[in-house]
DNA sequence: ATGGTTGAAAATCAA
């Protein structure tokens, strides 16, 4: 096995910080593939959604052995969970809002230990809203119209994002080429015109700025999701870009690179969503 | 075309 000498503790000046965040799909099924997600990203912070874990079983000792002393993790049985995998310290942010009262952790924000200063990290797992677009009929839905309007009212109160990314599952897939046909998906949860709107009143909110995107055409199909419903996800490649990365409008010159690790959906046992990493010379 | 697959859990439920 290759082997590669662990990243120093602190970020060295000039160095940029390379940040990943992965729908791993339960935590502890893809401890392996976590491995073999830094072996091709080599990340500082990996940022991850739907761990399905319960805290009190969550395989610490592990995750750091791969190289990530620092962790936080925020989960619960069965479904939903977050964590944070990280070469540097942090500082855990205890009085970020307990969305929608429900504890059902879907957020975890940290203040990242970086050159020139803290960075706010937040990562986040938007609920998938089921299947029926209507909040009416459908209280998943409900709920997700509920968590990003409650996320967007908390950020218009706190003002422009400064030194900060915002990150994670969004659930969400704003652009016509985030999806594989935008006419297809107009009725399709994930892609209906309400959810698009409300996150467009989300990044609004803070000011952020779509760092993926930052390097992509928007006329450029781009995906991080690929149903496990589909005989052949490659060749029918109907996907969907449901993982994000946002930044301050501050950091917005420092982004250098974005990667979407799509040969990550064809390792064995794949979660349905890959890896996508955003590098910052800070 | 309303299917199809996966994970955690033990009923199915959520995605």
């Amino acid at each position: 096995m290759p082997r590669r000498p662990a990243a120093p503790a602190i970020l060295p000046a000039r160095q940029a910080l390379r940040i990943v965040t992965w729908n791993i799909n339960s935590v502890r099924l893809r401890r392996p593939l976590l491995a073999e997600l830094v072996r091709h990203l080599d990340p500082h912070v990996i940022c991850l959604q739907e761990t399905k874990c319960p805290d009190e079983h969550f395989p610490l000792e592990e995750i750091r052995a791969f190289g990530f002393p620092h962790v936080a993790h925020r989960g619960m049985k069965g479904y939903n969970g977050v964590a944070v995998l990280s070469r540097l310290p942090f500082a855990i942010r205890h009085d970020d809002p307990n969305w929608c009262a429900k504890n059902d952790c879907r957020h975890l924000g940290v203040e990242l230990d970086v050159p020139g200063g803290p960075l706010e990290l937040h990562d986040f797992y938007v609920p998938a809203g089921g299947d029926e677009p209507d909040p009416a009929a459908n209280p998943k839905f409900a709920h997700k119209l509920d968590f990003l309007a409650e996320a967007t009212a908390w950020m218009l109160g706190r003002g422009p994002a400064r030194r900060s990314v915002m990150l994670g599952d969004l659930n969400v897939a704003p652009l016509e080429h985030d999806v594989w046909s935008h006419k297809a998906l107009l009725k399709v949860v994930s892609h209906t015109p309400v959810e698009v709107a409300a996150m467009a009143a989300w990044m609004a909110a803070g000011q952020w700025h779509d760092a993926v995107r930052h390097f992509v055409p928007a006329e450029e199909k781009l995906y991080s999701w690929w149903s496990y419903r589909a005989k052949d996800w490659e060749a029918a490649d109907r996907g969907r870009r449901l993982d994000h990365v946002w930044c301050s409008q501050d950091l917005a010159g420092a982004l250098t690179r974005q990667h979407i690790l799509k040969p990550a959906r064809g390792w064995p046992q794949a979660s349905d969503h890959v890896p996508v990493l955003v590098e910052l010379a800070l």
